[in-house]
DNA sequence: GATGAATGAGAATTCATTCAT
DNA sequence: CATGAATGAATTCTCATTCAT
């Protein structure tokens, strides 16, 4: 009998390797050899794990979303603190995310760009479910608040998506101009101002 | 006398023809001949006027930055209005921006993509640049209103580095998250937010 | 006490599993993973039982003949009839095995292709022996019945090539040209052509 | 301006490229590469004439059609002897063809075993209309004889695809038993049988 | 200046074969 | 004995770039 393989595990050290490579050379210059080195194993197994090299790039994406997301938006869910003070955490959490996870940045940069040229594709079917379901959850935050008498009722859609834009933004700007992005952060002033989002967002509906 | 052919209008002309294509096929996969075919002429031409592929890259970003911010950073620098609503206009002009040059998004997210993974190159020289004069104008606007004693003193930088993030930011979601993105465009909550940069700011500042 | 297991016998599986994977999807393009498929036993297993791709192809290409082949050459031997009806019963024979064993026919065509492009092969050896051995066959009956007086002499090893080409290509019309090899069929006119070359033989070798 | 070329003449020069490499080395083994070496070009340049291997494989079978099949049906069309002599004659001519044209016939069992595992392809509809259009013509000049009361009626058809089958079994014999068939050649015999076709199959209808 | 035929360096992908378990 | 994970050589096809006309 051969050795057996846990195939999902297996499959994350690819979706790690790729990541790793991706971030380097960007997706259409990585080749599947850079991969399969990084990944230590032959190019041909690859091949045994992901159909093609877009498979491989649609599993690297859904892991990268996962590693981004979700410990920002735990920390939304989960705290008990003011809702201003948790969106506040919460895209704090996220640039701590951005400082950590650089190759997830760069591959999740290079996603997006195959989702400007690629109309119908499991690529953009996932990545459209999975900015559903945060800016669902970012939604629910404020609802909740709004339901527990927490704060004035506002349009929270559209809240939960001006402060989502503004996160893919900062990741954007961490990788196309890192310095002014450092320089930015230290003053603290972004997290605080996507945290305004509910005050502004209110103030608005009460005109 | 030899047809006079202005080598700059020649260049546009083919900037134009890339600018189409890079949007409907990403760079990677567009071809030159694709760019030739949309400019009406021959592959070969393209090299009288470009070195490569990546020169044409580098001009069509240019021309694209130019397109996209020139028209909202005039708007707020030559606005009568107080400043909360001159960059609330500012942010307003984007989003109409995006509405009409979606191919002009579409590149866009390209060259961020080769950027990425091109640590020293012209296009990153480039953009750098441009991405530091946006920066310089934004947070002039800011200044000027300090010094003018209209508002009271804030970090001027990090908050123009705030909004150039949000735009950046709703710029990708018009591209990965269209539907998402016009439902929230509707209900205007997002250059109001961005005006609102200012007193969150200034907010932060006085603590 | 080791489960024995007929070494003869699981070739033969591995025969008939090739015969129909060659005959689907041609020699070439078959997999050796679709051939242990069809066999329903692992890619390596093979390999216990045929060196090699091409070895497999040697033994299916030696059952193929053999199937195709025999019932047919048993009737001209056996039956008591003149040889002229002798041999239109030995055509028609081959014409029902046609019909029966049609991914026979298939790989067949496989094997003649790999033979066109191989000098010197242990292929190449196998199938000409197996076509001198038909041509014996078919010879040997013309000569006895010569011997016997049934018939005037005539040159039997032409005869028997020229039937056996025109068997040959029998098969290959029922394969390339399907419906028209059909309603050539439903005439019986085939196996009365392929009994007259003995008086056309006899003509010829008369004047 | 660059070179002008006629486009259909260069596709000539890779069809007899192929020819020669198809014949050598079989479809399969055969590399776009030898092919391109064979014509004194670089790999890339066949991508401009042919769109693939397969559609250069079409052409290259379309040629070898025309090469091998028109010489001898315009014989058997255009002689004024009797009937039978004339299938004579186009019979042998095909035989001369066969002896001068050895790759075309190494060539033509490479289309053939294609067509075997390939339902639904160019290849096969091609091969299907010209199979016919040889069936057709010989067809034809069995029913203009009989219309001009040269000889009795027979189910022409019937005769034109048992003599089409022996046709290919022949030039099968020529390359799977090269030697058998010079030895069968040299009788003479073949072409005699396939003219007593006509008496064949006359003697049958009047049954 | 313009053209488009030719080039050839790559890259993704396949699959026969091996061999550790 | 059987398995199937791993290998990597081989192949098709693409496309930026060049250059003769």
């Amino acid at each position: 009998m051969p050795k057996i393989v846990d195939k999902t595990e297996r499959r994350q050290q690819f979706v790690l390797a790729a990541l790793r490579v991706f971030a380097e050379y960007g997706y259409h210059r990585a080749t599947m050899q850079a991969v399969a080195d990084a990944a230590g194993v032959s190019k041909g197994s690859i091949y045994d794990y992901f159909d093609s090299k877009e498979d491989l790039l649609l599993a690297t994406a859904e892991s990268l979303l996962i590693v981004l997301i979700e410990e920002s938006m735990s920390v939304l869910e989960q705290s008990p603190r003011p809702l201003t003070e948790r969106v506040e955490i919460c895209v704090a959490s996220l640039l701590e995310g951005i400082e950590q996870w650089n190759e997830v940045c760069l591959s999740i940069l290079q996603v997006w760009a195959e989702l400007g040229s690629d109309e119908d594709s499991d690529l953009r079917a996932m990545m459209s479910e999975h900015y559903r379901q945060s800016a669902d959850r970012l939604q629910a935050a404020f609802d909740v608040a709004i339901e527990d008498g927490e704060v004035l009722p506002f349009p929270t859609r559209a809240a939960a998506l001006s402060v989502l834009a503004a996160l893919d933004g900062m990741i954007l700007q961490s990788i196309i101009a890192p310095e002014e992005y450092k320089r930015g952060l230290r003053s603290g002033l972004f997290p605080r101002w996507c945290g305004s989002i509910v005050s502004t967002a209110i103030g608005g509906a009460m005109q």
